[in-house]
DNA sequence: CCTACCGATCGGTAGG
DNA sequence: CCTACCGATCGGTAGG
């Protein structure tokens, strides 16, 4: 459906709602009330509860996809490259924590094609850092170990970011995505001694 | 309800099913579908839906802890009892996925007192990773980071190993955690040169 | 954007 | 362990 100022603000109250309760704990009721309007009104704007949760965790994988192959774009050594990644991707994340929590936990509920589709585009951006591991083995940069293990690892530390960060908490975003590369970077480079 | 042979059938059947579709997503005639009975039939054995997602969140924080507190219990340097720790807490994921699964994700559908306590048992149990790195960074064996930053990092990458492992994979579990064991231990251990 | 309402499905009970 | 059934709630439609 279009692309207005009210559809945003649907799938901004669905945002944080799916995150907070879950996609299928939440009722559509219970969207509309968090915009003060009735339920049957948001079919106003949507044609299913469905169409709100692709609409946000297709959203969140542009984000996600533009924002690396920004950070990717530089010519660096691995480390580097790791970094600029990894901060990349933490930066998507805590710019819209609803967003990129839907992303990463909601996206089983999508049904058929659309599962699938998005199935791909995240095995596609997780390639983006098992290749640049395998870049950094190759070279001598990073450890030894198996990229896709290393990968998952990453990204898993960093997704969890999606679950727990609060722009009112102790840590500043900026501080955590530092501590963040410091912690990937250490993980995936050898120790010369 | 008791604890009969039966009933951890029930249990085992839930678990499968709530990692797949998640807790909400299943309904009660799902896990009766399961075990080739009827939905009521069900109520002979389990008092309600919660009482299954209960019964399989606490069994799983128990083995989490118990497994944890084994590992910990060795006297050795820092470095080797996060080795230790982190193994203990892959084996209990790879050991039944479907119960540390659940522990993960599902925890948050319970509610009032189960789910306060579950927090405050997570909250436990990822102090032990806190202190082990404070202690390991007042020693000069860690790098310095925000132990509470560096823990979640750390329990995010290995929880997720939850929701990919699946015992018919293309590594066994053993590979993966020796692969997760030195990204993790090279991700807070200082690089001397 | 509303009220009125739909069929389907939910967790759970009664009573064997 | 079953069938029959309950009230509540679900996503969504009709018709303003």
């Amino acid at each position: 459906m279009l692309d207005t100022p009210r559809r945003r603000e649907i799938e901004d109250a669905a945002s944080a709602l799916f995150r907070e309760r879950g996609y299928v704990a939440t009722s559509v009721r219970d969207i509309a009330h968090a915009l003060d309007i009735r339920g049957p009104s948001l079919y106003a704007h949507v044609t299913s509860k469905e169409d709100v949760l692709w609409a946000i965790v297709d959203r969140a994988a542009s984000r996600f996809e533009r924002t690396a192959d920004r950070a990717l774009a530089a010519d660096a050594d691995p480390a580097d490259r790791l970094a600029a990644l990894v901060a990349a991707h933490i930066s998507v994340i805590t710019a819209d924590p609803g967003e990129a929590s839907v992303f990463v936990a909601e996206w089983r509920h999508l049904s058929g094609d659309r599962r699938q589709a998005i199935l791909e585009r995240r095995d596609a951006y997780e390639r983006r850092f098992r290749d640049l591991i395998a870049d950094g083995m190759a070279d001598g940069t990073f450890a030894l170990t198996d990229p896709a293990v290393a990968a998952t690892f990453l990204l898993s530390a960093l997704n969890g970011i999606a679950g727990w960060y609060r722009p009112e908490g102790r840590l500043a975003a900026d501080r955590i995505a530092d501590h963040f590369v410091d912690l990937a970077v250490r993980a995936l480079t050898e120790v010369h001694r």
